[in-house]
DNA sequence: TCTAAATTTGTAATCATTACAATTTTATAA
DNA sequence: TTATAAAATTGTAATGATTACAAATTTAGA
């Protein structure tokens, strides 16, 4: 992945912090929260703000190419894979996980009522290590 | 249905604060926050205090008659069905509706790594009103 | 009725997020 | 290269939802 191309065709000028943020979120995939976020590139950033991490990811959001998980109510997650995927939320370790899924099997009724634009599915239980 | 019953066989005592708040939840049905609930609330009972809808909300949750919805990351909603369903909010009006939903005709690839107990299906668009 | 426990309430504290102005960096044109 | 404007970043203060906590009230049982 090319990060400096991938914001360039999102019209997102690349930064280095819009680049190492980026990074962070697509290599790591472990839907971190703000302050996770913060905490990491900070070391390599000293002068990173917290507010450049909320402006940032509110850019790439706004822009397509980031989502928020709000699998819990007290915490926003962000995931910068944009595929079609739900999120897996091990109550025991904490972990959230991708999971493939085919959201076209999902029988709705009734939802000619409404036009679907985006589709978010949250799951939680135990994950095989806990 | 009886409210009252409902709480006792949930191992909750039921007060006026709980029954007013469980009857409001599950007689309105629009996934209403802490604020819409205490406004509303507070015109029956005037020395309501926003705390204790809080707390009894914890308490509903706790007792499993009452879940969140989260499908905004900037707030927190509230609802009495606890039948299999998913949610679907309108970006134009706000509203949150229920959506009736097979879950079990979703399909998972590798799902078996995780045990699942709960799922939540958030789904935003257009409602046919707007 | 009296006493203890449970519930409710109001205030203060906490924490995530946003607003905003100042500073720094980048891009453009002379 | 230098000057200037625009964009991006930063730090601090403000906001708003939620929680902590102690006081007041209500309820239940002896």
């Amino acid at each position: 992945m090319d990060f400096v191309s991938h914001l360039t065709n999102n019209n997102i000028k690349p930064s280095l912090q819009r680049i190492k943020i980026f990074e962070y979120l697509y290599d790591n995939r472990k839907h971190p929260t703000v302050d996770t976020i913060y905490s990491n590139l900070v070391e390599d950033i000293p002068t990173l703000s917290k507010t450049t991490v909320y402006n940032t990811l509110k850019l790439f959001i706004d822009n397509g190419i980031t989502a928020t998980v709000t699998i819990e109510d007290n915490e926003v997650r962000y995931d910068a894979i944009m595929e079609e995927h739900a999120h897996f939320k091990c109550d025991t370790c904490g972990n959230v996980y991708d999971v493939e899924i085919d959201i076209s099997t999902l029988k709705f009724k009734k939802i000619k009522a409404f036009k679907v634009e985006t589709t978010n599915i949250y799951l939680k239980g135990k994950c095989n290590k806990c």
